[in-house]
RNA sequence: GUCGCUCCUGAU
């Protein structure tokens, strides 16, 4: 019980969602008893995940439990079904809810954005009677997934206040809709950086095959205060693809290692991918033996690396292992 | 063992 609660919480810490609803589910199956601690940790996964079988069990249970009132585990469940798509029972929840704090007002417009209803997002926003800093970041980064970067920047700047959240969803704005230097201008402007704002510009130059520039900026980053993370190596590896930079692509391997930067399947992709098309099938294999995790981006990108090189019976042989593993080929 | 909102990531 005690142990089960503590497990769950480091699952949900690390972001192994998906471990926490199993061990969630070994839970009940023992009916070992879930009490107000065990809640709102597989709320929260289920809400990650958008798994809505869990998320209206847990909801089920709360109430049972009498735990439903607090406006804490209300926004919550706000959160969980939208994630799950479901915006109109949040809504429910949400108008019952009689002391409204800022947090619910934000997880229901946050929500409504999720669920694409940037109406319904735009009118709740207008009729808060209490905005914060993350109320407006909310809804600039929704009209900058909308691609209505004018909307975005006129109320980024109409805004009482910044922080980096709100330089980041504005420079994330302009670099999906591929403006560079617009990104990169305002990345200059911003007063305290963080590690987002480094890979949202360095990503934007990958995309839009500017990859020496994608370099640059990351060897600017490692003098400054700023530690790259595993999204980080994700941006820039393929800049050491395209240009078929091994050496370089060898010192971001090297340099995952020595700062314990998480080897999650998105590195190894980028990694195997960045090996094969710098002509090193040998490396390539050698992270695919290693991850511990595979998808099917991964076992498909191993596929054609060694495709790439005519190594067609290897290649084969992979996508049969792929099939015994019952991963679906892509 | 107490909790809820907003920004960045992979092969074709």
């Amino acid at each position: 019980q005690f142990f089960y609660n503590a497990m769950l919480k480091g699952y949900s810490e690390t972001g192994a969602h998906e471990n926490a609803l199993q061990l969630y589910s070994l839970m009940r199956a023992s009916s070992v008893t879930c009490d107000s601690y065990t809640f709102p940790v597989v709320l929260r996964s289920s809400s990650n995940v958008g798994n809505i079988e869990v998320g209206e069990e847990i909801h089920g249970l709360i109430m049972k439990g009498g735990f439903g009132s607090r406006v804490i585990v209300q926004t919550a469940l706000i959160d969980m079904y939208c994630n799950c798509g479901i915006s109109n029972y949040a809504q429910r929840i949400f108008d019952r809810i009689s002391e409204k704090d800022v947090i619910c007002w934000n997880t229901m417009i946050a929500g409504y954005v999720k669920c694409g209803e940037f109406e319904s997002a735009r009118d709740l926003f207008n009729q808060m009677p209490l905005r914060n800093v993350s109320s407006w970041n909310t809804i600039v980064d929704m009209y900058c997934k909308k691609g209505d970067v004018e909307t975005a920047s006129r109320l980024f700047n109409e805004m009482p206040e910044r922080d980096v959240i709100s330089w980041n969803a504005m420079i994330s704005g302009y670099a999906k809709m591929g403006y560079c230097d617009e990104a990169r201008r305002l990345f200059d402007m911003v007063p305290k950086r963080n590690v987002v704002s480094w890979n949202t510009v360095i990503t934007c130059y990958v995309h839009n095959r500017r990859f020496h520039e994608a370099l640059e900026l990351f060897r600017m980053m490692q003098v400054s205060e700023v530690k790259p993370n595993e999204v980080t190596v994700v941006a820039v590896l393929p800049a050491c693809a395209h240009l078929g930079a091994l050496d370089m692509g060898q010192w971001i391997h090297a340099y995952i290692g020595k700062n314990q930067i998480k080897m999650d399947v998105y590195v190894n992709t980028t990694l195997i991918d960045m090996y094969g098309k710098c002509g090193s099938v040998q490396e390539a294999r050698r992270v695919f033996d290693n991850a511990v995790e595979k998808d099917s981006f991964l076992w498909g990108t191993m596929i054609e690396v060694l495709a790439m090189h005519g190594k067609a019976e290897e290649a084969f042989e992979i996508f049969e292992r792929m099939r015994r593993a019952k991963i679906k080929p892509n």
